[in-house]
DNA sequence: CTGTTAGCGCGTTCAA
DNA sequence: TTGAACGCGCTAACAG
């Protein structure tokens, strides 16, 4: 005879057998109770929910997960929450995602590096699936296709490796404002990118050089890293290099524009739009404000917060679901930090 | 029998019973292997490590924080992750915990009133904790309490309820922005508080009221909540109500204090700091960009993350320990946007 | 509709 | 140091 604890003597951690008890009825008749469509009998449903009222008797999500092979978690995998344009994406998602039940356990990384210890947690605690934005090698993507653990990757694609993903369309978007920038009548442009391991940051860069190129022009590009500091600093290195021409400038991301923009006022005394046209990418909320306006792409974070949930939660439910790659256009805001045609 | 399934027929989901076989030892040797100081022979782990990599073995969180009773998982509850503060916040908490080999289960409120669903979920999660910064009522505090899950309070405290909480000082912030107003010389004081519901909001506000009274001087109080817009609309408020003689504005937190300074600059033409000083609260990123440097009140968000990451991981392991408040005083970043004493 | 039974994958005694 | 046996809290057949 097992020595059973009292049964609410330990409070607040009342078991599904507590409930039984006090309610008279078998323990699988309480786990029915709290089951979606199960055959209850009025009577019995009722006294099972007041002892477990009673009680304060929530059924333990852990061991519902161990035996239905459903943990009914979701891991989110971000590599710098800071950069300006995640927080409203990660709200979203996990709003969303809870309205289907669904909990996130979240991953933030402080280094692209970390991603191996953090997928090793994700392992141990059988997700239910993934969405990732951050950088994944090809290993670390077929990592997740062995393991039948169903990912989307945001803003980002399997390069090489087959994965599902949502992004913001860099080539449409890019090529609006270079076209918008070329009517404008500009002559020397300039280019700041992301950094060297951000997936958008490299073919935004790239969709707008080319774009450039087949309107037969020229461009100077130097490497930001996606921050403020950097909008500042990569100015400055294009003044230097166009000697103080440059009279319009692409940003990889609205915090560059920004960045960029401040410098410009400030640090050079130049007037923008006036003298200097700046567009940026994201449309995040700062790229609004009256100081700046600036002319960017704003991404439909709703739509694509939508797409990856929905997407992830029916490959979940149909794993032998194909990858499925969407791609959203962004919406030209025009704002009021470049002179356009 | 049982039909037991084929050992690494599925694939990625093998359990220590697959390991156990495929090495030539029992499952409990498995378990040992991957726990701390256990006592196991040189020889045997190193053959059940070999077998663990091969069937791509990962230990089943799920399966030991039912046994164990320690989910390793900590509930960080946040009411609305836009706010410019907490991405900062947010990814420090998430790394700290990291460290600790403790998971976060994230979940943003959309509006305050969801916290009973949210907490709901808590419950049947098993957390080992919970980081909050939202408000709770004092029963949902009471819920946390009788079931001995340890909760702190981030910038907010336990009103009536003894909890345990991690705060930035407002008084000692507010003073030092008043006296410093003051000090400058200005005579028409404004300030913009922020949501009623704010904790915070509401103790900058009367933190900064009081002491302009102590000194002898009058304000104005116009509601603001939080964000940029309400910056512009609250001092458009104020420049009414005192006939455009405002010339010290006190912000509830930094991102009203930039949509106050655009405002003034763009829709009034007031130069600030000369005609009109603003201060905020905070210590954000765009506090400090060119276009503004806010005069504000920097919170120390490594040492109070770190001090809610330490009470709670200390309250975990030990239950018993009584609540704590801990108070940390903000630094006054001069800026420019204020003429100062 | 309800109770009985058998595990989910693992940690933890207790002997050997 | 190792293995057998048990149970964490619950769901899922199955029989009644």
């Amino acid at each position: 005879m097992a020595v059973k604890k009292q049964p609410e003597a330990n409070s607040g951690r009342a078991t599904s057998y507590d409930v039984a008890r006090q309610a008279g009825v078998s323990q699988s008749a309480v786990s029915r109770c709290f089951k979606q469509g199960a055959s209850v009998a009025p009577r019995t449903r009722e006294k099972i929910l007041a002892a477990a009222r009673a009680l304060n008797y929530y059924p333990n999500a852990i061991a519902q997960g161990l035996i239905t092979r459903r943990s009914n978690l979701v891991a989110i995998i971000i590599s710098n929450l800071t950069n300006l344009y995640y927080p409203e994406v990660l709200a979203e998602l996990t709003q969303r995602l809870s309205a289907q039940g669904i909990r996130v356990l979240l991953f933030s990384l402080a280094a692209e590096s970390d991603v191996d210890e953090v997928l090793d947690q994700v392992w141990r605690y059988r997700v239910d699936g993934a969405i990732v934005a951050a950088r994944l090698h090809p290993e670390q993507l077929a990592a997740f296709a062995d393991r039948g653990v169903p990912v989307i990757l945001y803003n980002r694609v399997g390069e090489g490796e087959p994965v599902s993903s949502v992004c913001c369309d860099s080539v449409s978007g890019e090529h609006a404002l270079v076209d918008a920038l070329v009517e404008g009548d500009h002559h020397v442009f300039g280019i700041i990118s992301g950094p060297a391991d951000s997936y958008v940051g490299e073919e935004r860069v790239e969709a707008a050089r080319r774009r450039l190129h087949q309107l037969g022009r020229d461009c100077q590009i130097v490497r930001g890293n996606f921050d403020y500091a950097s909008g500042d600093a990569s100015l400055r290195d294009l003044m230097r290099i166009t000697d103080r021409k440059l009279d319009a400038l692409i940003c990889a991301n609205d915090l560059m524009a920004i960045g960029a923009i401040d410098s410009a006022r400030i640090n050079f005394g130049i007037e923008v739009p006036q003298d200097l046209s700046v567009v940026g990418f994201d449309g995040v909320g700062p790229a609004t404000w009256l100081a700046y306006q600036v002319t960017t792409i704003r991404q439909p974070v709703r739509r694509m917060t939508e797409a990856a949930v929905a997407m992830l939660i029916e490959r979940i439910e149909r794993p032998e679901l194909s990858p499925e790659q969407r791609l959203f256009a962004g919406e030209l805001l025009p704002g009021s930090s470049a002179r356009l045609g």
